[in-house]
DNA sequence: AGATTAGTTCCAAGAAAGTCGAACTGTGAT
DNA sequence: ATCACAGTTCGACTTTCTTGGAACTAATCT
């Protein structure tokens, strides 16, 4: 069984709007998604430098709800894996939700644009 | 007691993106925000339509969700209640992702757009 | 071959969400 | 006042998510 290698990805097409969402709903996952789409496709061990002190497992379970959702790829290279951020087929499934997304600064602030309204 | 009446809305600088993204990531939310988008403000019976066999309780249940994320604004009037978009508080703070969102068609299809290249 | 490294998978426990009936509250009509 | 109506809230149950340790697998290095 030389098999653990290669990771399933789901078709382009069969990406699902909710899924990604739901991918993209955790902070923890969306900071791993804007480092991703920044910085360029990362090996998980640089993936860890977000947040030094989480063990390996959990990494791996938020990098496989990424990759079950077709936000991310994940692809082996040499004893490694490569983290990509699957940026064509989401834009040519959702356009403009990926930017939209990662437009937004860093969810805490970028406030301050004024206005303090309320309903 | 006069206080069930009028519930509690986010301030909209107070909109975190990773709520309104987990709020919109349930299929029966997103949904409700479809409808709500296309055919404006509707009342909780009205939004009722969408899924006729669903209870109240659980209607109310996801009503809350995307209230409390910031989504949707419920309003009472009369003896029942408005249910808006909050557009342009999502719009000023997420730009493009609520367009982006409501730019597909159903999620289940709108493939067909040729290709079914995969990695 | 054996040891190290890079990650995934397995498993269990705790936390959070979803679902829905029943009780409750405010509003309008009779 | 009383009754029906429109919705929310409460409480219990079930399911799914999250987290992290331990075991496992594949690839490289010596």
């Amino acid at each position: 069984m030389a098999a653990t290698r290669m990771l399933p990805h789901p078709d382009a097409h069969d990406v699902h709007l909710t899924d990604v969402l739901f991918a993209l709903s955790d902070p923890a996952r969306l900071d791993l998604v804007r480092l991703i789409a920044q910085d360029g496709p990362q090996t998980v061990a640089q993936c860890q430098g977000l947040e030094p002190g989480t063990p390996k497992s959990t990494l791996s379970h938020h990098l496989k709800t990424l990759r079950e959702a077709g936000v991310v790829r994940n692809v082996p290279s040499g004893r490694q894996r490569t983290i990509s951020l699957r940026r064509d087929d989401l834009d040519g499934r959702f356009p403009g939700l990926l930017d939209a997304v990662l437009g937004t600064a860093g969810d805490a602030d970028l406030a301050d644009s004024g206005r303090g309204q309320q309903s």
